[in-house]
DNA sequence: TGAACAAATCAGAATAATTCTTATATAATA
DNA sequence: TATTATATAAGAATTATTCTGATTTGTTCA
């Protein structure tokens, strides 16, 4: 069990120094340290949210670099951007396709997984017209703590 | 024909007028010219969008006016706000459930409606605990002119 | 191992969307 | 028509994000 837990945090970091390879993409510690608050983070955060947490273990990181290596994280399909409303920009690690429950109220964001809306038809006249590459289904409402 | 093209602009800005009273709101100029803009646009346009079409018949409207304005209607349920990516603010003036194709590229969105998928079943998890009010399809990838 | 160089970072300035402030104007009401 | 609460215009302020330019660092390969 405790072995499973260390290996959880070493996997995926070695994972992320693969695909930086893959793509001839330094691995800085500034990266390294904004994907470590990326792996596992279910709360879809902000670039805010991440510098506030990477600066505990890295106090000179800059706004800027959260920015720059999120947008990087994003074109390497490491992290996807989320749905809003015009909000600030909120980023999402789990690439497993999944859906959205989102408080309106508070903008907090839950995972959901929901095997019947994996495949949904999209509509022909859609489909022949545009190139459809993802599909998801986002619920809204009140939260828990909101209601 | 003739009658009915008009009787289309005509209608929609009866019942604007009604929604206002019912919840004393006043009826200004610049609500019915930004409500008039509205009106079976599917583009989902942007405030700076609608900003510029009311200037032609509205030169001295303001942009806060715009913004205002739409955040009224919104809370009035007169438009919805559009789900993005942290660009712009987009609104839509159509509330018939309906679903969004979304072009990466050019952040294009397309309405479409599927029967099927107006009453998509979210799993208990979600319900029991939150309030869901409204569930929507975004099909994402490229338009035909970005392809 | 240690240049060499492209790529990445930092700091702060710049930009752009949206909201706020305040003085004035106007719609609703009686 | 006078009263009053609400709405508007103009421009300042705010906030998130991007850009710029000087400096540093990771990677490569001799
Ligand atoms: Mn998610
Ligand atoms: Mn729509
Ligand atoms: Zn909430
Ligand atoms: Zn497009």
């Amino acid at each position: 069990m405790q072995t499973k837990a260390l290996n959880k945090q070493k996997e995926p970091l070695e994972l992320f120094r693969e695909k930086c390879r893959e793509r001839g993409i330094s691995i800085t510690p500034q990266r390294v340290a904004i994907y470590s608050v990326l792996i596992g983070n279910q709360a879809h955060p902000s670039a805010e949210t991440i510098y506030n947490r990477v600066k505990i273990t890295f106090p000179d990181i800059s706004i800027d670099t959260i920015y720059r290596t999120l947008s990087t994280f994003s074109n390497m399909g490491l992290v996807d951007e989320v749905e809003g409303y015009g909000e600030v920009k909120r980023y999402d690690p789990e690439l497993k396709q999944h859906h959205h429950f989102r408080c309106k109220k508070c903008n907090k964001i839950v995972d959901f997984h929901e095997k019947s809306f994996d495949n949904l038809k999209i509509p022909k006249a859609i489909k022949e017209k545009f190139s459809v590459s993802n599909i998801k289904v986002v619920a809204e409402g009140l939260c828990d703590e909101c209601l």
